[in-house]
DNA sequence: TGCATGCATCTTGTCGACAAGTTGCACGCA
DNA sequence: TGCGTGCAACTTGTCGACAAGATGCATGCA
């Protein structure tokens, strides 16, 4: 996955500045990816080991992820992956909702022929995992289709706070949006896409805010449909991750 | 400035996590306050000796900075305050307008006695200054109002990046909100203030929503109209701030 | 047997030092 | 005299080690 010769024995030495940059990003996604479920303690001397490098790179990853949200550090302590908040679900869905409509407003006022081509790309991803029914990747190619609509707005502190939010609520879909996998909402889902397309195509603000603001409304419901129905069965997390058992390994 | 005694001949070992916390917060304070001009190197080794610490922990509250988008980190090379963008300012204010709104519409709809109090309290605070001319007050107080509705609304998505874009657009304002201070101007915000105040309390959402993008319109416009006056003057930082000239000493 | 106290262990926070990369200057050559 | 090359100084990136705070267990006492 870095290089193409001698990847585990030969530890090449990542440039320069590069071994932090591996360290935050591997990270991060397997943070998003549930691979690293909320709550997982981050050991700097393991991951050091475990990353073969000093201590001093990781705790630079780690307050970076800090800054992100998406650990805790507790002074004195150990630095955790960040709890899914269920108490701040309300005011996460507000958010989210305005931050749809918002790209999805403005890449209609300002994209340019560039931008439709990379959002009919990342559309085209998302309708192939569709029919692939590969949830995960679903969700990744989702997230990717609407922040480059918001990277097709061009305003930086939206794209910003869209991402951080989408990356936030990535873990959270990975426990309830596609759980079930109910079928018709997946392409459901891709009809909205191809409308919101046209739309921002069409120039079409008012359009993209009330697609958009139906979108975000949709996956509020669903979600919290199912958050309801689990209420009875608190936090399976273990089990919609392949590989969390090694949480529990120092506990 | 620090300490009352003994400042530079014993250095009380600031407890344990707190030296980071310090150093960022000291810096932060001083780049939004211009003390550091936008381009000012950041020598990791001068930090160290002047805050009288390890280059560790000075790297730590640098991360942290860069993470906030106040200062950028040149691979290899040094770290410098973040340039003012200024082919960025229309998308910083469309962002900024939205934040307004939407703060403080959400705090009319959300707000509590508490929170009207801690409200009023910063109003009075900001018209304390007004009263007295203190423009670095006004900006002060004037946020401090801004993000105590923001608080008040109860979403912590919107009190971040409300937050960081009335930090970044600190700078902005010191360059030109005040700048020819006009005496009707910061009166004519007390009485927007006073009407966002009442409307938050009688929770009027939509007059929240009207007075605070008329408020953010003002303002916009007057930077905009100070922008346009100062093309042909390009870039006088330097005549801002009364110690800036040490960002000359190292080139 | 239950609880408070002290100790061993673990993890983080900080430090000084070394290595790598960059910048600017001096030198030498055309 | 102008320009390319090599060197020296400087800054950052990384490392290993030590100190401080926290946790959990064992021990001793009521």
């Amino acid at each position: 996955m870095r290089s193409s010769k001698t990847d585990m024995t030969a530890p090449v030495r990542p440039a320069r500045g590069a071994g932090v940059q591996t360290v935050y990003e591997q990270l991060r996604k397997a943070i998003v990816d549930l691979e690293l479920p909320p709550g997982s303690p981050l050991d700097e001397v393991r991951l050091s080991q475990q990353f073969a490098m000093s201590r001093t790179p990781i705790r630079e990853a780690l307050v970076r992820l800090a800054a992100d949200g998406l650990v805790m550090t507790l002074p004195n302590r150990n630095t955790i992956v960040s709890p899914i908040d269920f108490e701040n679900l309300p005011v996460y869905f507000e958010a989210l909702s305005l931050m749809y409509r918002v790209t999805t407003r403005t890449a209609a006022s300002r994209r340019t022929p560039a931008d439709l081509k990379t959002i009919r790309r990342h559309q085209a991803a998302y309708v192939e995992a569709v029919v692939q029914s590969d949830a995960k990747a679903m969700i990744a190619h989702n997230r990717d289709f609407h922040v480059a609509v918001a990277e097709a707005g061009g305003n930086r502190y939206f794209t910003s706070l869209f991402s951080r939010l989408l990356d936030e609520g990535r873990r959270l879909l990975r426990l309830y949006y596609y759980a079930p996998l109910e079928d018709h909402l997946p392409r459901k889902y891709v009809d909205e896409h191809e409308a919101m397309i046209q739309a921002i195509e069409n120039g079409d603000s008012e359009l993209c805010d009330q697609l958009a603001a139906s979108h975000a409304a949709q996956i509020v419901r669903q979600i919290q449909s199912y958050l309801a129905r689990d209420v009875t069965a608190p936090m399976r997390l273990e089990d919609l991750t392949s590989n969390s058992r090694r949480v529990f390994q120092g506990s």
